[in-house]
DNA sequence: GTTTGCGGGATTGTTGACAATCCGTGCTGT
DNA sequence: ACAGCACGGATTGTCAACAATCCCGCAAAC
């Protein structure tokens, strides 16, 4: 009976170790770069390794870790490089996302991305927490965007494999005090471009949205790029 | 040390026969929708059903082939709107991929692949196989820009992991007689747009390009869609 | 003092056997 | 004759034990 709980998130006791160390990673849980310990799972789990290490390759055939033969696996952190590549991808992924996204949305969807928006705005207006409105806010927008293309290959790249990537490093690097007004301007007219069915228009300005936040990005990693050489461990 | 010889290919044999029967489903030597059979495979690789599972839980994780618990895995198999929704996301990516390359390749690079397009248009005047064309030459063109892009994550996703499903398709549908030829001019003009660091010009180019393969499919399957009327014939 | 070779321990990779589940087949009852 | 059900075979899912590999510490030699 024990057993069946961790069946509860999925049909195989693998789809479920599968899924829960996704959620842990993809929720910020388990740190990038972090060793996963067969052992340590498949006891924690309740599981044997035969079913761990299936999910394990799931996780590593999504790229969500890394594992080296003979030496374990880590959770998948990404360098500098990477994320800035990362952002060039988004850019063009989610460019096209708008675009289709003001062909595609009812107007329904619309004007519940509206309501999200104002509600962004009070929450905003009432406490300056800006880690909560770059983490839920901005995703949020960004999400109903994607959802409203009506591509189920481009939601499941965005917001499967890729923005759970992104997701870990974007409090991190997006603090500039004044980023999260402006951002909150742009997705303004982003939402306004799709309202009035402009796909090229809303496609530009997401663009622009993306690249004005990679630009942020490189300009941060400059600034501190002497202060700070080496990106040390961290654990709190 | 038999076994040895499934190492070349991989560290380990899960690693081997992830990667043989990833190149036999790219190159389509296994067709999609193709049920794979654990006991088959094992005893064709040689090797026990431990490994094999995890190779092919990798493939899963890549979207490669779809499993259904207690029933097997089968070669993942596009549907007709995914085919469409694919073509978008490469529209977007290789559009992307082109203007970073017109910033980013050097002039060798552009030499080169000058050559390779001049080899096609030899190639294409000589026999009029355009099948070879479609498969090597229009992809040699596609993978140079990406590579030239100088973008390892976009590099990854498109020749890693959405290529090898769109290839499957790849001639099955861009059978038009007069396709290739314009497929050839439009490849020149981008590689000029490249040459002259009109990054601008080349994205634009390139997302013509793909588009114009997607709406001829679209329109391929309009027209045999009279002899096979899909179900819920759902307009939007 | 530095380097090099060598166990010891731990972790990963692999195997074969066992249990659970599904599908097709044939029997039975109405 | 047909529907429903039990059964057998086959396939997948899981487990525990075994083998191979790597990392770390230690001692010995130069």
């Amino acid at each position: 009976m024990s057993v069946s709980e961790l069946r509860n998130s999925g049909q195989t006791l693998s789809d479920g170790a599968f899924e829960r160390i996704q959620t842990a990673i993809v929720k910020g849980d388990i740190a990038p770069g972090t060793r996963l310990s067969e052992q340590y799972l498949s006891t924690t789990f309740g599981i044997g390794r035969g079913p761990l290490r299936e999910a394990i390759r799931r996780l590593e055939g999504r790229r969500l870790v890394v594992r080296i033969p003979h030496a374990g696996v880590r959770v998948a952190s990404l360098s500098y490089e990477e994320l800035i590549e990362l952002y060039y991808v988004r850019e063009a992924l989610e460019g096209m996302a708008c675009r289709l996204a003001a062909q595609n949305m009812t107007d329904d969807d619309i004007a519940s991305m509206r309501d999200v928006l104002a509600m962004h705005e009070q929450h905003s207006g009432l406490q300056h927490n800006e880690s909560y409105y770059q983490q839920e806010g901005d995703l949020d927008i960004h999400y109903l965007i994607i959802q409203g293309s009506r591509n189920s290959t481009l939601r499941d790249m965005l917001c499967g494999d890729l923005y759970h990537l992104l997701r870990m490093y974007r409090y991190r690097y997006s603090a500039t005090p004044k980023r999260p007004q402006q951002a909150f301007a742009e997705h303004h007219r982003i939402i306004e471009a799709i309202a009035d069915r402009d796909g090229e228009l809303a496609e530009l300005l997401m663009r622009r949205h993306i690249s004005a936040s990679r630009r942020n990005i490189e300009r941060l990693m400059l600034a501190q790029a002497d202060d700070n050489p080496s990106p040390g461990g961290n654990s709190e």
